[in-house]
DNA sequence: ACACCAAATGTAGTAAAATTACAACTTGAA
DNA sequence: TTCAAGTTGTAATTTTACTACATTTGGTGT
């Protein structure tokens, strides 16, 4: 298990001292592979047991074995943390931090992801007669990048931003239609109220969302990501990328599914833009 | 430089006690870097001195050094990769194959990135009057996505994904305005001519698109995203998970340059929302 | 075959690093 | 206030790595 991810989720149970340590080697781990326990300790200003202690807690033998898993942390793929954004942080630190957590973001989703659901929801997509796309807040944006994906496979899509405009649709569903509802945190009202809408007419409803949420428990599927957010920011960031990357992958799986004939259709669409556009040399 | 690699290599520069040391290292490199000098010299019957000598042999700075690189090199996982999806992958496969190459191209993003222009644009975007975001096809989500950011800053925000509406909103910009154009490839005709008629009206022009496109020439700043994009999709998909990364980054750089207080204001936008949802235990 | 030199290796002492044991603080509840 | 549990630091100890120097080895020329 990557020990970086391990500090950065164990940074709750820290000690006050611990978490100073913690800091010191998340801002700069190349650096502290390459202390001694002395250096580190004056660096995060603590003494050298604490950090001592403190690579214990870590299930490490000691200072040096903790080095070495550190070591291998940093070479192992990825380096990438959810560092949370610091009040003081410099316009390099936080464009840095901004990428690199987004990406262990996507490395924790890709993980929550259950492949079978998304398998069966891709067989549902292929065979829907029409799909809707809803999503409320920062999850309007997903659905509407759905949308924009969805359209080129020549199958009826619905994309609507107002919650009435979503309800009456979801009144006109019939069985073989599919509704995706996109939600972070699963637990708004209007939204789980179109779930219930959509089912009663027979559609089939998949959800985008947090497992075990209201949300969730009124879809036929559910396809959970477990996306870490940093609350402190207050805007919802991580959530949304892994849920575009997770339309990515249905809309993948179904250009995949309706074989090779149907990608030179999906060329067409995309050669009718060049008219729109300024030529590129070579293009 | 993998260090196995480089052991194996220089193993004919190795003096007699040398060589039986590599010989000790590369059969069980995973007990090497948990033994001590001591413990190594003794499984490879030569003194310390000698093993410390090997280690220097290899550019090291002495063992723990050695140990160091060794475990890095044990640890060779492989780093994200831009792996395009194939005809005949499984769910499984593709699905973390998107997952993987969405994140190795925010790696590249993250390096094509330039600063300087992220904190300037920060700049400009504190001090606007009002703030406008465009773009079309996959963008105009990324517009949208931004709108949903931005407007929770109290500030005037204005995003159509209709031309027109566009053409006409820029005529009435005036200085102190800035607009946001969204394109990756920079060539849409129409986006260039809303740079175009945005600058005529003394606004600052943003561009998010790439670098040298007919579109980043309209523009009075460019923060270009140099991002490979898998063109046997078809679809715009990686691209825009940088680009709203990107608009992550400056919404950021917004508010800790507003400092506390703002942030404040952030969580009561936020919390307004409560209403709105299903209560969770303890929230 | 012997002496000699240079390279290689080892020994023993030294310096540095990490760990332990214990003492002195905090902190929060009775 | 006092006590106990938890946290942190100080100082001594142990382990580990390194250095200086001594010894050995092996090769070369006489």
């Amino acid at each position: 298990m990557n020990i970086l991810e391990k500090i950065t989720q164990n940074q709750a149970a820290f000690s006050k001292s611990e978490k100073k340590v913690a800091e010191v080697i998340l801002a700069n781990p190349q650096t502290a592979i390459h202390s001694s326990i002395a250096t580190l300790a004056k660096m995060s200003d603590v003494s050298e047991p604490t950090v001592n202690r403190f690579c214990r807690r870590l299930d490490t033998k000691g200072f040096p074995d903790f080095k070495l898993h550190l070591a291998q942390s940093l070479a192992n793929g990825t380096p990438y943390v959810n560092r949370h954004v610091d009040e003081n942080d410099s316009p390099d630190e936080y464009t840095n931090k901004i990428f690199e957590s987004t990406m262990a973001s996507l490395e924790v989703a890709r993980q929550s992801v259950n492949v079978h659901v998304v398998n069966r929801v891709v067989d549902l997509l292929t065979q829907a007669q029409k799909i809707s796309f809803f999503g409320l807040g920062a999850s309007a944006s997903v659905a509407h990048d759905a949308l924009n994906k969805f359209f080129r496979f020549n199958v009826p899509v619905v994309y609507f931003e107002d919650i009435l405009m979503q309800r009456m649709s979801c009144m006109n569903c019939s069985a073989g239609d599919v509704v995706v509802l996109i939600s972070h945190t699963g637990r708004t009202k209007s939204l789980v109220e179109i779930a219930q809408i959509a089912r009663m007419n027979d559609a089939t409803v998949v959800g985008i969302t947090s497992a075990e949420s209201p949300l969730a428990q009124e879809c036929s599927y559910v396809l959970s990501l477990e996306v870490p957010e940093d609350t402190d920011m207050y805007m919802p960031m991580a959530s949304r990328i892994a849920q575009l990357t997770l339309i990515d992958v249905l809309a993948t799986g179904f250009t995949l599914r309706r074989g090779n004939k149907f990608r030179e259709n999906l060329k067409r669409v995309k050669d009718t833009l060049r008219g729109s556009r300024y030529e590129k040399r070579g293009d």
